[in-house]
DNA sequence: TATGAATGAGCATTCATTCAT
DNA sequence: TATGAATGAATGCTCATTCAT
């Protein structure tokens, strides 16, 4: 326990470094630093500075998705999940995503373990939105033709528009879920009773 | 004008080195070799290797930005233009998105000036989807009593999907334009008459 | 005895992997693995790396002499002796010489102490070499006016002959003890009479 | 040529720094500082530093090779040539030899290509005393029938019996190579006329 | 006495930048 | 204006040594 704990602190420390600086800013002395520990010890525990940016990307990966799955499993009506996750996910990219950044920016340099388990994140947060759309299907929210697929995909997007994000949040500008929610459903389309 | 020439030479040369590579696997002797010059003649034209990183980006942005409004601004209805513009920011993300990627992940490392850029930039951008849904208003695409700004923020973000994108480009599958535009129009949602 | 037999086998240890790796590839590490104790252990015994190398290096010098010595101080005749010592340096050279190189490569940093001790055992070992050719003059098989120092170097220079012993060993050759004695007493000269 | 010098004033210092504290011992910033140049320069020149360990350890084969080959190609008689020889030797082991017993004591981490490179100056030097030999024996001045080979090693054991070098030359003894050639001609043996 | 987790001094190497030509 | 040889600051990593247990 005192060897996970301490394994533990080091990737907290590097997690907050590398978001902070970028992996190339980031020193091992840094991590170290923020650690609370020597800079030989960190690497009593890893490798090398390579090996610890991929054990922090994993856990924060790990971490994204758990925090995600928890919003999916909870026993909440379609569209109130819809809510919590638009919420969520808006918050997350606001705030806390320069460590993946990092993953998208050095992905020539990144190991081939890592960009599977990201793969495998990506793939299983792709499978809960499909059954987010299932369930608005099963309680008669959507409609039963529609392409599961697309919307899944429409969600994913909408919710990862870090660039929209960014320029808004600058701005201060809060989002209005419920619109999103709603143009989602009913669209933006004219109909002919329109 | 040689010397504007050759500024564009190590301008090309740097963002294709710099999207490759990424900022700090990037050596100033891999763009001016690139550039088919001395390492010494780009100190003539530029101050240091950031300062050369910026201007790449900022040109990075002028061209993204130039190519999107062409299609915005060509006499084309809403629908077929709305398709454009999907499939060529699809396309932008798959191919060439390691640079602007590298902006983001550098966050803190970039000047204010770039940052002002990129935000004047992506306010154009905006502006111009915003200027594409009141031609799909005008058209009587779209209904008039639509929030604009929500829809604008909608198509920003499903077309920047580029984690989907990249998954899904690993996969090679295509994207259903027509599908994502008809669901824009029509919404997902269960109506009284379904 | 307890200690005495740990500190033998540090040492034991601290040969073998000195040997193997050179001063500074082995780590002491290495030689608390070898030793079948704990690296901490190490440092109760001695006060450092470089001291460690030091009692390896007088063991070693030691043993050598006393393996040497047992053949000198044996009852039989002078060139069966000589033989025996021949065949006893050179394989003695050809196997495990590089703790020996180790000490002449690392001349500046080896302390007085081990340098005088070096000393020592190689004049014990000159002296003894002396003696045989004394005994070889007792036995009348040497002349008695030759330069008996001159002999003892000799002797010593053509069974040391170690760059030679490694080229040739590459190549697998035996050497002709009996023609190298042969050739000692009666020389390559020729005489009025050949 | 500008290069070259500079290669070779690197090179040079190398020698210098290396034999004086051992591979490990030397930093590339002692090589630089007494090359007169900068750190980084060294590496405009060499990879790394065991490449200019092994370039030097090959310049000072040569050179070694060189010198000793310029006595033997001299039109000098077989004893006088034999004099020079072991007064060359002698000197050049008492004063420079510690950049050869580095490389015998980093075998295991000397690279393949500066093994073939000293055993190629070994067996040309080998040969060359062969020819003395030969010389010597044509001058009727070795007996026809004696084992070349034999008598070549052992002028190279001799003559390269830097233990004994080392040790006597700390007593400044001076060597009678006079009767080092008389023994090796006459033998030290008692003949029947004795 | 025995241990091994923790430490940080120390060094090889890289590369942005300078400047003499 | 153009060059590339020269530079040294900067940093990842190693390992001898310490010390709390």
């Amino acid at each position: 326990m005192k060897a996970i704990s301490k394994k533990h602190r080091i990737l907290n420390a590097a997690t907050i470094v590398f978001t902070e600086k970028g992996y190339h800013a980031a020193k091992v002395s840094d991590v170290a630093k923020r650690a609370g520990i020597g800079k030989g010890t960190v690497y009593e525990y890893f490798e090398s500075k390579k090996e610890i940016f991929e054990e922090a990307l994993i856990a924060h990966f790990k971490k994204g998705y758990e925090e995600m799955a928890e919003i999916f499993n909870a026993p909440v009506p379609f569209k109130e999940k819809l809510r919590h996750y638009l919420a969520f996910k808006f918050d997350y990219i606001a705030s806390q995503s320069s460590l993946a950044e990092n993953f998208l920016a050095h992905n020539e340099f990144i190991s081939v373990r890592i960009k599977e388990s990201f793969i495998t994140y990506m793939t299983m947060y792709h499978k809960k939105l499909i059954e987010l759309v299932d369930q608005g299907i099963q309680e008669e929210v959507l409609r039963k033709e529609i392409d599961r697929e697309l919307m899944a995909g429409m969600i994913m997007g909408i919710s990862g528009n870090y660039m929209g994000a960014k320029v808004l949040h600058h701005q201060n500008k809060t989002v209005d879920y419920d619109g999103v929610i709603e143009s989602l459903l009913k669209g933006f389309g004219k109909t002919e009773e329109d």
